[in-house]
RNA sequence: GGCCCUAUCGUCUAGGGGUUUAGGACGGGUGGUUCUCAGCCAUCAAGCAGGGGUUCGAAUCCCCUUGGGGCUACCA
């Protein structure tokens, strides 16, 4: 079993071409089959290296591997459509040689024009194969106008029935359709050609597609045949949507894997996330690893309807894979997020991290440096709250500046009546505790709120606003070992003294 | 316009003639745990697009309508 991913490179990763590629790869390796991964780059004005580069990036991000590609290499190369120029001539030539292709001189302007008139009348657009018999003067004469020919592939007229591994038989009445071009007027062969002869020459034997591509498979059927290849086995898989129904594009939102990357999405969520779209099991799991998928995945129980991307959902997964992480390697993968919103300053092995002020510009304001220790004891209290790796640097921010912000809720709270005395009460409490322990801060801080007549609400919440300069964050004790004695007295004090 | 695909809670889906008062998950509501948020637990609301058939019986099969999507490009 051979099977194929075929992007073309003028653009990032799209959501929907990535499931493509999933489920693809899931087949291939459920069946021990090959997986190759081919680049169309045929469209030189829109193909670009750097897209190449970044699909190959992100798919490998993504957990996809294959089997032959362009940079892999393999037998069956060369694996960029680009390349292949001079084989896709030849099969043309051949077809033409056989009179199952023809030159067309048709202009753009000239077909655009009869379209038009065609719409007008109330008819089906379409090519009127009026090349196919043209006379070799009138050839010569537009030769001599200085046309630029292209390739049309003569359609047989019959009904051509597909047996779809996704939607079952689908047939198509061919009469309907003009004769398409095959080689364009610079040479380069369009896409419905190329994709018939790679597939041929790279003995691909199972096809999965988006269903975009159900309408074209005639016409690559009817080349199969004409070029007396084997037609390989076809499955359409439904459209990835957008949240109102329409194609997913820009407007709604991140649609490349390489934005949902940068905003902390995990490579093992996003993968969970894309198999579950369009198919599922019979139990409705929702949770699977990469070696379940491929033992589970099948084309029979993929769905033959469009499915809407609900980032929603990818979240709540991500949160999930996030919470499983161990706290170590979670902060490797947050260190990026802290070094970009300069809450981090990198410096030689092993890396450390400094506190600077937040507004810091030009000349780091440096504090005193602080280790991934003090990171991992960060992230194991804030983990349950994280859902993208992109939020933990506003998570986390308080631990790790010297100054920090209050929020308008916090300020609202700090100002109530009788909140200021409290704290002070509890900072001259707080300086004389030793250990600064959870256990001991509870006990001290629980024992102190009972022998004053103190509601726990009332003295909990105005110190965890007082130490972070936020209402929300994890528990109040553990959190304020982990931020250490100096810096929650050195909070309280600031509190404390200003009016 | 023509041709093709498609349709179960807002979303992803289970269901493939009777076992269904249509199940699960996300999201939403409520309650509990708790200083707060998150998490966790419990709980509630929410759906077979509409209309015809077939059948003793239809979410499940057929047809029509409607909605959505695709192809109809010298884009892929």
């Amino acid at each position: 079993m051979r099977l194929r991913f075929a992007p073309s490179p003028t653009g990032y990763l799209h959501i929907g071409n990535a499931r493509t590629a999933l489920f693809n790869y899931l087949l291939a390796r459920k069946h021990r089959g090959k997986f190759i991964l081919r680049i169309e780059d045929t469209d030189v004005l829109r193909s670009k290296k750097e897209f190449e580069k970044g699909i190959i990036e992100d798919l490998h991000w993504l957990g996809i591997d294959w089997d032959e590609g362009p940079e892999k290499g393999g037998d069956f190369g060369p694996y960029r459509q680009s390349e292949r120029l001079k084989i896709y001539d030849a099969f043309a030539k051949r077809l033409l040689k056989e009179n199952k292709a023809y030159h067309c001189y048709c202009t753009k302007e000239e077909l655009e024009q009869r379209n038009k008139e065609l719409l007008a009348r109330g008819e089906s657009p379409r090519y009127d194969n009026r090349c196919r018999n043209i006379s070799d003067s009138q050839k010569e004469r537009y030769l001599k106008e200085g046309r630029k020919p292209v390739i049309r592939f003569k359609i047989p007229e019959r009904i051509i029935e597909i047996n779809d591994l996704i939607r079952g038989r689908v047939s198509f009445d061919t009469g309907l359709m003009g004769d398409f071009i095959i080689i364009k007027s610079d040479g380069t062969p369009a896409f419905n050609f190329a994709v018939v002869v790679d597939d041929i020459l790279m003995e691909i034997t199972t096809v999965i597609r988006g269903e975009d591509h159900l309408s074209n498979t005639p016409r690559h059927i009817m080349l199969f045949e004409a070029l007396k290849a084997k037609i390989p086995e076809f499955a359409h898989m439904a459209m990835t949507l957008g949240p109102d129904g329409s194609r997913l594009s820009k407007r709604h939102g991140a649609t490349s894997v390489r934005e949902h990357r940068k905003i902390g999405i995990l490579p093992e969520a996003l993968f969970n996330y894309l198999a579950l779209l369009g198919w599922g099991t019979k139990e409705s799991q929702e949770l699977f690893t990469k070696e379940e998928l491929v033992k589970e995945f099948s084309l029979e129980r993929c769905k033959e309807g469009a499915a809407i991307f609900d980032s929603a959902k990818l979240t709540w997964m991500n949160g999930l894979y996030i919470r499983k992480k161990e706290p170590e390697e979670l902060v490797e993968l947050i260190l990026p997020y802290l070094k970009e919103k300069n809450l981090m300053h990198l410096r030689g092995e092993p890396v450390g991290v400094r506190f600077i002020k937040p507004e810091t510009t030009g000349v780091i304001n440096v504090a005193p440096t602080i280790d991934k220790n003090y990171l991992t004891k960060i992230i194991v209290l804030e983990r349950e709250r994280i859902k993208k790796l992109s939020e933990v640097p506003d998570l986390i921010e308080y631990f790790l500046t010297e100054e920090i912000k209050f929020n308008v809720k916090a300020l609202e709270i700090l100002k109530k009546p009788g909140v200021k005395e409290i704290l002070t009460s509890l900072r001259q409490e707080l300086t004389k505790l030793i250990p600064f322990s959870q256990e001991n801060l509870e006990k001290i801080i629980r024992d102190w709120t009972k022998r004053n007549n103190l509601k726990t609400k009332d003295v909990f919440h105005p110190l965890r606003v007082a130490i972070t300069g936020r209402t929300i964050g994890p528990g109040l004790f553990e959190l304020m070992e982990v931020l250490g004695k100096e810096r929650v007295i050195k909070r309280l004090k600031f509190i404390v003294n200003s009016s």
